[in-house]
DNA sequence: CTTGGCACTCCGAAGCTGGCAGTGCCAACC
DNA sequence: GGTTGGCACTGCCAGCTTCGGAGTGCCAAG
């Protein structure tokens, strides 16, 4: 288990209320300032001495003699911890999501709205991408011909996600292949997740050559053309309110790699894979995301997977300056996470 | 036709030069710099001579008293005017655009990376989104049920514009009613474009109600949950380099204020076409766009429209600040624009 | 028309200063 | 021992002043 915060109960209120005013204020915390702001009534100079424990514990830091004190990341890590996790965001906040997303049946616009609303919530921006096609369901492919060795390729999964795309086939299929080879895959494989279609398909590509031949030979040149294959790099991504970022960051250098590194879909994707866990529900939250991107030095990242049934649809975040909301932003995640099962799962096959 | 700039052919060579310096440095220009710069010998006073007129004419701007002077939107578009148009791309620059779009079957795939392009050659925001579709000729549509009262209507155009969507019905149609509307319109309307297909829904539902009945109220119902409407919201759009604009901008609020409205996609939608004329070929360079988007004072847009055979695809621009290379913004615009016919024009029906 | 000269303007960088917010330590108090 | 007020010390920052440089406008001479 990750750490528990100080030991005393006076040092943990007062490790409390320091990240809290930084957050609010983003300037360093005096020991004047703290002791005017709790109810109890404390001298500044006893708050002074349980800083100086804090910051030999590494709780804080000073950005030199004579300045207040600056939440570390342990810090902010222990603050997260005791966050109570039982917040709720205000009525009005749900009641205006609910009403963005209204009407929406697609997931990927759902996933576009997401990434806007977070971006709302929250002093960050907003991401949303759709889940790594393989571990997802088939639900159906439908192929037509569009002009000479170009075939439009449409994957449906179970999930609601639709992908299409364009291939460039070394064969010239005529439309009559085409519609068969999607038949024979909507029959054989439907439900099964794309991995194991392809691993199949090799299989009986090998094994039952006398039989299918001419027919698995183009199911064979269709995938090898990019067919069931959105790699990696081939999601959709979608990242909002860049301009939110502007305000925090005073250093133009740091901004603009900040920027770059955000219009880089697969560095998005990368940091998604890896801090969120697509197997359990729950929110993440990483602090300090410099040991991933260097860029991002004291910046947060509040994310948690999107299912809709038992399929993992993509996941969702919010990524921002260390100083930030996080009670709202982390109960704003959590609320959108739901909605994506609430609203889109209405399978009734 | 516009204005042809000053009249003097000397008046003329140090416009040029000043705009040209300016740009290259950022920094108003003095008379001595440009005195040095020159290579007939021309001495700082006459200089100044010819720069109070340009500033009488409008052509300059002082800061203030003592400061150099730095040319104005009417200096620009001289500047632009000016300028030979016969430039050409480096063949670097060529070779690698011509590598980058390599194997790029798909029209979205070709704009996403178009504006990634535009965002690398120049020192602006690169742009393209893709046309609206009233006007484009319609290749085939295709249905496919989700679940109860969810349908995915995928719409091809003949130009390779592929558009997904779900929509929501009234009425829960089976698979066998999707794939005959679906036929219906595909035997129907082949090669008409997306409005007149429309249009002569309403009129055939009017008035041959006795045969069709059955057949042209799904129809209907599909057309009204949006199946041939991408409406101009829903265009796709693509905005990449805004980690450009960071560094030609000093004022945080300003910089802010045009990030959100990049990211407002209607804002880029409506910018564009207003100012890309999607009937002829040309490069349009617009100097001063605060008159339709105010916080885009001292931007520019360098657009044109991307054709593939007779159809309309989309457009694409660089959106920049004035102080940028012209010459290769427009270059590499126009390379592209070109690009997108040679490339994806492959129709072989 | 061009040029050198000259007085004038204005910006901005550099250096200085005082004040303020905050710390650390100590001694006293409960 | 925990808590408190006092006090000396530190370092930053904002405001002021100063000064030099770059640039202009105008004028008179070539």
């Amino acid at each position: 288990m990750a750490q528990v915060g100080p030991s005393g109960k006076r040092e943990r209120e007062i490790l409390t209320a320091i990240v809290e005013t930084f957050i609010a204020t983003g300037e360093p915390v005096g020991s004047r300032t703290l002791s005017r702001a709790s109810k109890e009534r404390i001298s500044p100079a006893t708050i002074r001495n349980v800083m100086a424990d804090l910051a030999d514990a590494g709780y804080l830091e000073q950005p030199h003699t004579s300045a207040g004190r600056v939440p570390s990341a342990q810090a902010y890590r222990y603050y997260v911890e005791q966050l109570t996790g039982h917040a709720h965001l205000s009525q009005a906040d749900e009641g205006a999501i609910q009403q963005y997303f209204h009407g929406v049946g697609d997931v990927q616009e759902f996933m576009e709205r997401t990434s806007h609303v977070l971006s709302l919530l929250s002093s960050g921006v907003g991401v949303a991408v759709t889940a790594t096609g393989p571990r997802n369901a088939l639900d159906h492919v439908y192929f037509s011909r569009l002009a000479a060795n170009k075939v439009l390729a449409v994957v449906v999964a179970r999930s609601g996600l639709v992908r299409d795309r364009v291939l460039r086939t070394a064969c010239d299929f005529s439309q009559l292949e085409l519609e068969t080879a999607a038949r024979y895959i909507n029959e054989n494989f439907r439900g099964w997740t794309i991995d194991a279609v392809r691993a199949e398909i090799d299989r009986r590509l090998q094994s039952e050559r006398s039989e299918y031949d001419r027919l698995m030979q183009s199911i064979e040149e269709l995938q090898r053309s990019g067919a069931l294959g959105p790699e990696p790099a081939a999601q959709a991504v979608f990242v909002e309110g860049v301009a939110n970022l502007v305000a925090g960051e005073e250093d133009k250098e740091r901004l603009r790699e900040l920027l770059r590194t955000l219009e880089e879909k697969e560095r998005v994707v990368e940091l998604l894979a890896a801090y969120v866990d697509a197997r359990q529900e729950a929110v993440r939250v990483v602090i300090g995301l410099e040991e991933a991107v260097p860029q991002m030095r004291n910046f947060v990242l509040i994310g948690a997977p999107a299912h809709v049934g038992d399929e993992v649809v993509g996941s969702l975040a919010v990524i921002g300056p260390t100083r930030m909301d996080y009670e709202h932003s982390i109960t704003a995640v959590s609320y959108i996470a739901q909605l994506f099962d609430k609203i889109l799962n209405e399978k009734e096959y």
